[in-house]
Parts: C-alpha cells; structure tokens; sequence
DNA sequence: GACATATGCAACTGCTATTGTTACGTGTTT
DNA sequence: AAACACGTAACAATAGCAGTTGCATATGTC
C-alpha cells in the first residue's frame, strides 16, 4: 500500500459493513478483500471504535459493526477517528530564535491550521451513505 | 524537521523574501533561520524557481529573490509547485479483484479528488503577502 | 468442557520516503 | 585569483507504516 493508506482502508472497511447490512464482517474478510493484513484492518478500526464509529464482537460469528446509519457518518468523523491532521504540523516546538521567524511560524500555522478546518468542513459534509451509493 | 517540511519551508523561504525586500537571500541565511541544511533549501526552493515563482542568482550578492509581487503568489502557486497531493492518492493501480471493491475505490478516490479540488481552491485565496503580513 | 473462531495487543521486521550531510562543479563578483 | 553562492549528485540517517508472528481473551457451537 501507498500513502494515506490509514484513511483509504478505514473508508473501504466502512464501505464494506454499509453494504452488507447488519452482518458483522471479520477483519479477515476485510482485509482478504482491501489485500493487506487482518492485524492492520484491526489497528485502523480499533480508532473508528474508540470514536464510537462502529462495534466489534468477539467470538463466533464476530466481527465489526456500524454504531450508526451510514448517513450519520461523515467522512470527517472518520478523518478526525484517525486523528489525521494532513496540512497542520502539530506543534513543531523548536526556539523561534529570532522574533521574525517566530512571527512567521506563528503566521504560518495559523493558515495552515485554517486550511486543516477547511478540509474537515468540506469533509463533513460527505457521509459513508454517499461513498457507497454504489447498490445501496 | 517532520512532515509536510517542504511546504512549510517553502513559505518560511517566501516569507524571508517577501519581508527583505529586494536584498536576495542566500539559501545559508534562509536555513539557519528554518533550522535545516542549505542544500535542502536550494531543493525546495528550487522546484518554485522552475514553477516562476522566483529567481536565483549565483556569485557574490547572489540569492533567491521573488520573481513576481507577494500579492500575485498563492498558496496554490507554492503547492502546486511542489507537486503535492495532500489528500489524494494518485493511482494506486493494485487489481480490483472483486468489483464491489473496484467500484467502492472508485468512489473513494472521486471524493478524494474533490476534496483535492476544494483545497487547493482554499488556498488559492491566500497570498502570501497575506500570510507575511507583519511588518509589510 | 473442548474446540473453533475472532478480536486485542505487543513486539519485531522490513520497506519506503524524506531529511540531513558531504563533496564537487559552475557561474559571478570583486 | 579568490571569495561567494547556487546546482547537483551520492550517500547516510531517520522516521513512519505496513506487514507479520505469537499469544491472550472472549464467545458461540458441539
């Protein structure tokens, strides 16, 4: 896999329980399918869980779940789950030396950190529901 | 550094020029402040000078100095110069194998490459004059 | 209870992209 | 000629991820 691959799997994964409605799709199905690895698909839906994104079970007949509608779930809950923050640099904490360059960072990561809202308001308003369209 | 260094030093580079007006800066002087190597630099700011966006002069009293005003420069011009695709994967050309995945992929990247689109027209709407407005 | 199944998690390996560094060539000014 | 600054290639060092293995835990079936 390439970059953003985090992101991409989760979408696919998501993509995956949306349309197989109410059956819960083990992480070995998922990952058969998105050709990577069972222990990889549970690192990313690990996040999604934690953000009360989706359910797991244990056990026979196990596996992963929507917690919500697909068209309660944006792509920007999604991003956020994974805690990506593509444009910002979080927090690139050397000295400013001198008061020029730190009033550049400072201005630097301002608007970075304006596109990164962007992006996630433009994320919002896409839902799981629309990524899958495809039959639903 | 960490990530996404090459854009933000691209704007810290422009933001030494746009502020210094006139005077050409070496990519030494440049480096220092940025806190990395001059090589590095003369990379970055190399791939601006190929897009337009500034110029270079070689000897004593040589630098880098802006080709065009800090109003007429986006963000844009700067990401776009550098060849970033921040949010979408280009080509991830793996077979599809089943089509519910192949078509689910082809969803993603679609959303993927509008929200490439909304991007990179956020940024078109900052300058860098703006983004460099301290002491102007 | 025994067994198959599926997640949870930790540790390790390997790959890849990027940065940092050194070295040397070319052009420009004094 | 000498100092200066860019241009570029080659290499080392690093960091972030994907991939893998192994084992513990929980759950349903027999």
């Amino acid at each position: 896999m390439k970059r953003n691959s985090r992101l991409s799997l989760a979408l696919h994964a998501l993509g995956h329980m949306a349309v197989g409605r109410g059956e819960p799709q083990t992480s070995a199905h998922i990952a058969s399918h998105a050709g990577t690895n069972p222990v990889v698909v549970r690192r990313v839906l690990g996040r999604l869980r934690a953000a009360g994104l989706l359910t797991s079970e244990k056990g026979h007949a196990g596996g992963w779940k929507l917690a919500k509608s697909p068209t309660e779930i944006s792509l920007a809950d999604v991003y956020t789950a994974l805690d990506e923050r593509i444009v910002a640099t979080d927090g690139g904490d050397d000295v400013p030396s001198c008061s020029l360059e730190h009033a550049l960072r400072d201005q630097v990561s301002a608007v970075m950190e304006s596109i990164e809202r962007t992006l996630i308001e433009r994320l919002s308003k896409t839902t799981i529901a629309e990524v899958c369209k495809i039959k639903s």
